[in-house]
DNA sequence: ATGAAAGCGCTAACAG
DNA sequence: CTGTTAGCGCTTTCAT
């Protein structure tokens, strides 16, 4: 074997900067600078170090690193589920901003389960992130101390209906529930029926349903009917919702679904079924999801600004980490974005 | 105010183990001990602590923790996209089976992009977790050599067609492939089309297409036309493809699609247009995503085993780091799972 | 059942 | 430009 090509050694145990600076011929601290790209180091040393490195395939100890600058750059995300495609598209909104930094998202589920949320909290904030971006202002005492005392900027995301710790970036669910209803009853619509997930802890769904329902009485209407669900596909359950509340109650005139994929699937029965949308009866959902372009009918819905909430979240972090603005000197962010109505082809035009 | 019952201070620095100690009167020792449940501690100093943390808000730092015991409870999962439900869904997987144990997943997206992979191993390793999940098998030659020495259990999954570093779980795509391709052929089905993604860096859709000619090839068939999309709505892109092909090759009996939400697409062209399916066209995808369900007509499809792959990896580092088996002594778990044909609705029985 | 001492692998701060 | 010296906050190990 050629001895001027060294084979790299598969170590036993993990290499340390020591080992590099040992095969180097270079300080352990030079060595650490060159592989932060810190300080000043001759071009020389820093290609002997880089070599080694390479060579070694050593891989730095970033537990060790932050243990010594105290310094994390992890961004914790804490999130009630993965299973709809809003959570995901929140995520890619925080990834896609936090990929020009060195700032990394770590996500946590919770389920829609307070006592799960302190548990993720607990155990993401015990590695010490330089940011956190957490759905939802509800939580539990417990887990509203961590988020104050988190020593790092807190940002609410998705819902701007109440006051946030830190910061907060979100839609008022409320006004979006208000403004569904405000469009539903000035396109004459009067028997409205409401289908939602059976999730006493969905507060933002909560939020909406309440607003939903002020507007509603405002105009002199109340819901006619209503049907929960939990679990399982979104679709099929529109579906079945949608045949059991119409059997159950007629002279139903418009139903409100909770999210797109239910009310996507009240769409499909009712095509399939020949039932004339919007005419006989109107249709409409939340989230805007981006599927709904594809059906036959466009689902009258409104946009929940995923992306973008996720985007500013996580501006919010980059910059308060750039600026070492640890403490939130600055009182906190607080940005409401706007949902935006899109009417689609299953809500009478007023 | 009542001194018996003193307030949490907020902290300007982080608390450590020692201000417990002080707080409680007991030695940080035994502090520890008490938080970890680590050892014998007197139900009196137990208690004693217990209140102390509790009252100040302490929040172990898991960076001293780990770098002290060389243990460090997270799971690296590194997976391709957010975008479809399948990664989701695997991670679903993954977090059910983590969930009984104290590990914690943490997500990396490399956009299918091989030297994102490589930043976003480097960047996890660095974090030496107890385990790695790696969606793939097709992996950089620097890739290779992290996961190579990672010093702990290296799980790849979705695919088993290849060799793994350590341990794989998944299905054989190109069996994938030819399984439908046989179903179609078998059906009596002969000008048959593709649509896919312009991914050439998605290995599994590849294989996939592979494994679907070289059974149409053996039943003296051939792809009669083929499309490709990038970006954009699965959905409303399945349309498109669907339109297009039907309008350059209009005696195309069958179109294979890559994924099911293009299929489902296809499907619904087909449902407005009115174009008999299975009859005039057969169609079918791949994934099982639950949502076909949902639709007046079943995709025929192929069920990928999302999220029983996700358990089965979660399973195999859950064990072994309970049995502290890092380096894989036993050579590494190999398990494929057997992908289920869905003739649907719109795949003639032969 | 509890405590004291010695690091874990790295980086801040300072010295040359 | 490079090296030296102290820790970071916790756990391991060994006393007591």
């Amino acid at each position: 074997m050629n001895q001027d090509a060294p084979k790299p050694i598969p170590p036993r145990r993990p290499l340390t900067l020591r080992d590099v600076s040992e095969a180097s011929g270079v300080s352990e601290m030079t060595v650490s600078r060159v592989l932060r790209n810190r300080g000043d180091v001759s071009q020389a040393t820093r290609e002997r170090v880089l070599a080694a490195a390479k060579r070694l395939g050593y891989v730095p100890n970033k537990i060790a690193g932050a243990l010594a600058s105290s310094r994390v750059n992890l961004v914790a995300v804490v999130i009630p589920s993965f299973s709809n495609m809003v959570f995901p598209e929140v995520l890619m909104g925080i990834g896609s901003v936090l990929d020009s930094t060195d700032l990394q998202p770590v996500v946590g589920v919770t389920h829609y389960k307070p006592e799960r949320a302190e548990k993720v909290l607990y155990e993401m904030l015990s590695w010490r992130p330089s940011g956190v971006i957490v759905a939802g202002l509800e939580h539990t005492e417990a887990a509203r101390a961590m988020l104050s005392n988190a020593g790092c900027p807190v940002v609410e995301i998705m819902d701007v209906d109440g006051e946030p710790i830190d910061s907060m970036v979100g839609i008022s669910h409320r006004r979006a529930g208000r403004m569904m209803a405000e469009a539903i009853a000035g396109a004459g619509y009067r028997n409205i029926g409401f289908a939602g997930t059976k999730m006493p802890l969905d507060h933002r769904a909560r939020k909406r349903f309440e607003g939903f329902t002020a507007a509603l009485a405002k105009a002199g209407l109340e819901v006619r009917d209503r049907e929960f669900y939990a679990g399982g596909s979104g679709l099929a359950k529109g579906r079945e919702m949608t045949a059991t509340m119409l059997e159950r109650t007629p002279d139903l005139d418009f139903i409100y679904y909770s999210n797109d994929m239910i009310g996507a699937g009240g769409m499909l029965h009712c095509l399939t079924e020949g039932i004339d949308v919007p005419g006989r009866i109107g249709l409409a959902g939340f989230n805007a999801l981006e599927m709904l372009a594809a059906f036959p009918k466009k689902l009258a819905t409104m946009d929940a600004c995923r992306r973008e909430i996720g985007e500013a979240a996580a501006r919010i972090i980059a910059e308060r980490t750039a600026s070492g603005d640890l403490a939130g000197e600055g009182g906190g962010t607080r940005i409401e974005l706007e949902p935006v109505l899109a009417l689609g082809d299953t809500l009478k035009r007023s």
